[in-house]
DNA sequence: ACAAATCGGTTGTATTTCCAACGGAGTGCT
DNA sequence: AGCACTCCGTTGGAAATACAACCGATTTGT
C-alpha cells in the first residue's frame, strides 16, 4: 500500500484540506482502489455511474464512440485529476463515454452521493467537499462555455479572434501569453494548423495583431 | 406583491420541494426582488457575482462583448430559469458577460453561498437545494460537452452526423425526432442553413440517412 | 559539432462552405 | 379563393478551408 496522500493533496476536490484531514475523510467515505492494465476499461459506455474517480497514477483516456463505432479521444486524465464527476453528479443513468487506461493506471473511487446525501454526517469536512465539487463543476462550465464561444464562430479569423479576445480580457492588458503552440491552438479551435498560421499572419499584415511565438498583442482601435 | 410561488415551483433549483417548503426556504435565505425596465442591465460585465438569479417574469439576454465591443447574444433566460449560477458557484471575481432585460422583467436573487456555507443551518431544505444545484451544474456540463462534440467536427457532414449519432444513442432506436427545425439545427451546429440542407440531402442520396421534416432515421451499416 | 526532431510559415490545389436568391409546398387568415 | 408567411430544398458563383508538401529556424540529444 503506497502512500497516495501527496497525490490527493493536489486534487481540486480536496482543496483546502490538509493531508491529515484528507486521511480522516477517507476513513469516512471508504474509497475503493484498483489498478488497471494498459488498454483495459475503467468504465464502459452505458455503465451506471455510481462513483467518481481520481487518478492516482498512470493516464486515462476518455473516449467516445459514435453510432457507427468510430472512436474519438475526448480527454486525457492525469494523476490527481477527477473523472466521471459530471455523470455522477448529474444523476445520469448511464455514461455516454468510455474510460480506458492509456497506461497502467491506479484509480481511487468513492460514492459522492454519500457526501451530498446528508447534512448530519459526523464528518466535518463534507461541507468543504461539496463546496469544492460545486466549484469544480461551475468552473468547468465556464471553460466549456468559453470554448463554445470560440468554436461557434464562422471562419478561422473569427475563431482565433474570439479566443484572443477572451484571453486579452482575462490578462487585462493587450499583451497575451497563450498556453498553446500553433498545433495545440489549432486543435483547440478545431481548424487546420497551416490555415490558422496563414490567417494569423494575414491579420498581422492587416495590423490587427502582432505576435511572436506564443506571445500576442492585440492592437486597439 | 404578486404570488410568484407557481413560477418558483417550476424552477429546477427547487425541484422536489412543494410550494410550502419553498416558502419556508425563502424566509431562510431572504431573497431580493427587483423589476428591470426593457434594455436595462441586470448585471454588467466585470460585476462581482454575489448572488444567483431567477427570472420571475419577462425575458433576459445574456450578452458577451468582445475585445472590440461587438456584442453577441449568448443565451435567453425565461421565467423559472436560473442565471449567473455558474459564475457564483465558480467563485469568479467578475462575470465575463452582461445580463440585459430584453423585455420588462422581474428577477429574484439570493446569495447561494448562504446555502452552501454551513451544515448547521436550521433550515432542513438546504441539502436538497445543494443537490439540485450540483445536478443543474453537472447536467449543463454534459450538454455543453455534447455540443462541443458536434462543433469540433470538421465539415457540415461530420457535425450533423455527430449530432444525429448522439440523438440516436439517446433515443436508442434508429428513428430520431429532433427538437429543431432546419434553421435551428444550423444555428446549433453553427453552419449555414442552406448548406446544411444540401448536405443532409446528399447524405440521403448516398443512403446514409432518411428523413422527413424533423424525423430522421439513420441506416445501420 | 552533428543529426534528428520540432515548430512555424508558405504555397498550390482540391474541396467545402458561405451567401444571396429563387421556387415550391404547406399553413393560416380574411 | 386569394394572400401572406414560414419552412425547406436548390442553384451558382465567390470566398474560405483543408490538405499535402516543402522550407528554414530552433531545439534536443549524442
Amino acid at each position: 500500500m503506497k502512500n497516495f496522500l501527496p497525490i490527493l493533496t493536489r486534487c481540486r476536490l480536496f482543496e483546502g484540506l490538509n493531508p491529515g484531514e484528507i486521511g480522516a475523510l477517507l476513513g469516512c467515505v471508504t474509497p475503493g482502489r484498483k489498478k488497471y492494465a494498459k488498454d483495459s476499461f475503467v468504465l464502459m459506455e452505458d455503465d451506471e455511474p455510481k462513483s467518481i474517480g481520481i487518478v492516482l497514477s498512470g493516464l486515462l483516456h476518455i473516449v467516445r464512440d459514435d453510432y457507427w463505432g468510430n472512436r474519438a479521444i475526448v480527454a486525457r486524465v492525469e494523476p490527481a485529476e477527477l473523472f466521471a464527476e459530471s455523470f455522477v453528479c448529474a444523476g445520469a443513468s448511464k455514461i455516454p463515454v468510455s474510460v480506458i487506461a492509456a497506461e497502467t493506471a491506479e484509480v481511487m473511487r468513492f460514492d459522492f452521493h454519500r457526501i451530498t446525501g446528508t447534512c448530519s454526517t459526523a464528518c466535518a469536512f463534507h461541507t468543504r467537499l461539496i463546496q469544492n465539487m460545486i466549484s469544480i463543476l461551475a468552473q468547468k462550465n465556464m471553460m466549456l462555455m468559453e470554448k463554445i464561444e470560440c468554436l461557434s464562430r464562422r471562419g478561422i479569423r473569427q475563431k482565433a479572434l474570439a479566443y484572443l479576445s477572451a484571453e486579452a480580457k482575462r490578462q487585462k492588458n493587450g499583451h497575451i501569453t497563450i498556453p498553446f503552440n500553433r498545433q495545440e491552438l489549432a486543435d483547440y479551435l478545431s481548424v487546420d494548423r497551416s490555415a490558422l498560421s496563414a490567417e494569423l499572419c494575414r491579420m498581422r499584415d492587416e495590423g490587427l495583431l502582432d505576435f511572436h511565438k506564443n506571445r500576442f498583442r492585440i492592437t486597439e482601435e
